[in-house]
This record gives structure tokens, C-alpha cells and sequence, in this order.
DNA sequence: CGTGGGTTTGACTATACTCAACTACGGTGG
DNA sequence: CCACCGTAGTTGAGTATAGTCAAACCCACG
């Protein structure tokens, strides 16, 4: 991974606070920098001339964003929650890619890009909807530090963007995450809040144990 | 593009020619060298456990291949139609990378993957099948000289592969094209030769004209 | 404490999938 | 060269799934 690549410290950066709901960067735009989160989730889109809008990517804490040497951004990027980054400059781009012990680390991190979106791509073809959240929400409780049994996994993301990442409405996500809890796959702790059950658990169809 | 790069001139390589739905190579397997498409096309596929099968991209003349530094493949690669490569072996890799002249160029080919990757994804989430397939179409036409007028598209795929590539059955994809043709959008000449109407051109040239 | 956006629920509709039969094409062998 | 066969593609009927429109609801925020 990039990050472990100790060539990072050397170029220019620095620190970037941003609240919840800001665009860091618009689509098509010219490219002024990349960017690793630090704390909190960005998300990568666009949007439709219907209005519609897809979610290509969430970049978690570690992720980069932002690689793009071309002349113009793939997709905008906007933080789905209060976010820290810490910024690159564009020259540090070029000066990255132009230093031999730098390059692969940089190529890498492309292909940890590619393999992000291959796997969303790879999930959009077939199988259920619940399929795909379930393995969303898989996805999340791995990054949060592996999915155990019972895992809480908090969603930093609000509603209607897991229905634009998974390209249905937000109703029907709202209606899907009714079914996989009605059958004892997840529990809905908060609306920021899940609770991953294990499949070994999926024999004992808990019912709503908590009396009102 | 990594096409006009000299330095691929320089690293090893040969030419490979290999008959239609021949395995380039398997998914999860370690990389050993990546490609060059000459002439044909290759589809990168991952099939599921279900045995269905996602096109995740399709390759035409001019398009690299199997560049994952990575040690497993992301997707399997096949031969849609007959094809001839370019083979540049995995030492070739390690040695482009490291090269300061060669890496931009080497990044610039990872984000076209990146790109061809993330325009497939955002026509997933919304829109109609009919739009998918036109987008499609127009993609194919671009890539053959243009979207000009009446533009006769050569399909280097069978229907199974697009619908596979489109996400949706085959048999929808044949009421799709059927449906097209009878608004007059398309007309198919042959199995493999479909006609794109100038009633299409009402939509934006996707087409780079001259610079202002 | 009130407001407003995000979320849930309901009823209905549209769309694409499945299963199944049928047809056309391309390659092969007589 | 033609007949045959197998694969790819098309068509049809019925069904399942998710979308749309609309309204209620619930937090989080000021």
C-alpha cells in the first residue's frame, strides 16, 4: 500500500478538515491534487442528466482518491460525513511518478483503485438485492477491523448513498434491510448502526428478543 | 496512451494469435505477463459461484490488458473473436515501472482501466436497458472511427456476451434490440452488423472535436 | 420546541427474469 | 455441394422483483 511507502513524507501535504456533505473536487474538473482519507468517508460520483446519481466508490479511512494524471476528474468527490484528508498537490503527482523507488507504489495504488471498481462492477451483474447490501455490508465490517460474529458495523454513510452505491432506490433499500432483519441476517442497532449476524447464527431466527 | 510510449519498443515483447473463446488467463492466477490487443477482442469476466457470468470489460485494438503488478488476477481474460496480442512479459512490468520515463506512461494505461471501468459502472445504477444497449453501441461505433451518421457497427462479441456485459439476460437483450429496431434507432443488417440511425445524433457527440 | 430532511411504509405499476419452445445460422461430414 | 447437426439466437407466456408516486414518520438540528 501507498501509505506504507515511506517516499509519502517526503512529498508536500498537509491536513484538511472538511464537514459533512462537502465537494472536494467536481466532475470533469482539472486535477489540482490527490488525496488519502484520514478519518471519515468520501464518496466518488456522478450525476446523470436525469438528476440520478451513482456512486461509484467509498474511500474509507486509508484509501487514496483523486489519482487521476489525466486532464480532468472521472467523477467528483464528496464527503458523506465529516472527513479528514490529507491533501497532495498535483506536483507531488508527477514528482511521485517520475522517482523510481516511488513509481510501483503509485501504480499500485492505481490497481487498488481498479480492483475497487471491478468488485462493484462484478457484484452489479447478477444476484439478489439483498445479496448486494449483504455483501456492502460485509464489505464495511472488513474494513472496520474484520467481520467476527456479531459485528457492529457503523455506517458513515446515510441511506440514500448506500441506494445510489448499489443502484437501487432508496425505498427499496429501506424495504431490503426490513427482509434481511425480519430473517435474522442483521439487526439495526441505530440508523448509523448495524449488527453483522454470524451465518452460523442464521440457524436460530432470533426474533426481536428486546420487549417494548 | 502507453501506445505512442517509445519505451515499449524497447522491452521485450512478441505477437501471439489465438482463435475465438481461448482463456488468456484465469482469474485469481499469478500474473506473468499483460497484453496488448492488436486486432479482435477480449472480454475480462469474473464468473460467480451461481455460474453466472459478468463481463466487466470488453478490450478492442489498441487496449492493454492484465496490467496487475497485484499477485492474483482480478478477472479472467478470453478471446471474444479470434484475436491477435501483443505479449509483454512480467519482467517487462518491473522494469516500466521503474523506469522515471516509462512510469507516467504506465500510470496513464491504469487509468484508462480505471475509466473504462468507472464509465461501465455509472451506466449500471439508472437509466432503461434500451439506453444501456445505445450507450453501448455508440461506445463500439466510437471505438471503430467514429459515431458518424448511419454508422455501421461490427459487434466482435456474440449476444450472449453482451447481455453478460450489460448485466441483464439474453433474452431481454434480443427484445431490447428487437424493440430498438422497430423505433427506428438501430437497424440490424446481420448478426454480427447493426446500423446506428442518425436519429441518434439528437444525443451530445461523446466525440472530441477540435480544440477552441 | 419546532422545523425539515432523511427514512419508512403502502399501493400500484413497470420492467426484466424464468422457463420453455422454436428458429436460424455456421460448421462439419457425406 | 448439399444435408445434417449443434449452437446461438429469438419469441412467447407467466411471474417475480424493484421502481414510482404518495404520505406518514422520526430524528437531528437549530
Amino acid at each position: 500500500m501507498l501509505t506504507d511507502h515511506p517516499a509519502l513524507d517526503y512529498v508536500k501535504h498537509w491536513r484538511l478538515a472538511l464537514p459533512r456533505g462537502r465537494m472536494i473536487y467536481d466532475e470533469a474538473e482539472a486535477p489540482k491534487a490527490f488525496y488519502r482519507v484520514e478519518r471519515g468517508c468520501v464518496r466518488l460520483q456522478t450525476t446523470g442528466m436525469d438528476g440520478r446519481r451513482q456512486i461509484l466508490a467509498f474511500c474509507l479511512p486509508g484509501d487514496f482518491l483523486g489519482f487521476e494524471p489525466g486532464r480532468s476528474r472521472m467523477a467528483a468527490a464528496e464527503t458523506s460525513i465529516a472527513t479528514e484528508l490529507t491533501v497532495f498537490p498535483w506536483s507531488a503527482i508527477a514528482r511521485l511518478a517520475e522517482d523510481p523507488r516511488c513509481a510501483p507504489a503509485v501504480v499500485a495504488a492505481a490497481c487498488e483503485m481498479i480492483s475497487s471498481l471491478a468488485a462493484h462492477l462484478r457484484t452489479f451483474g447478477h444476484g439478489s438485492v439483498e445479496d448486494h447490501l449483504m455483501g456492502f455490508l460485509e464489505w464495511l465490517a472488513d474494513r472496520q477491523g474484520g467481520l467476527s460474529a456479531g459485528a457492529v458495523v457503523q455506517l458513515p454513510m446515510s441511506r440514500r448513498d448506500i441506494a445510489d452505491f448499489l443502484g437501487i432506490a432508496n425505498e427499496t433499500l429501506s424495504r431490503t434491510i426490513g427482509r434481511l432483519e425480519a430473517r435474522g441476517l442483521i439487526q439495526v442497532a441505530s440508523r448509523r448502526e448495524i449488527v453483522l449476524h454470524p451465518i452460523s447464527m442464521r440457524s436460530q431466527p432470533s426474533r426481536r428478543a428486546a420487549a417494548p
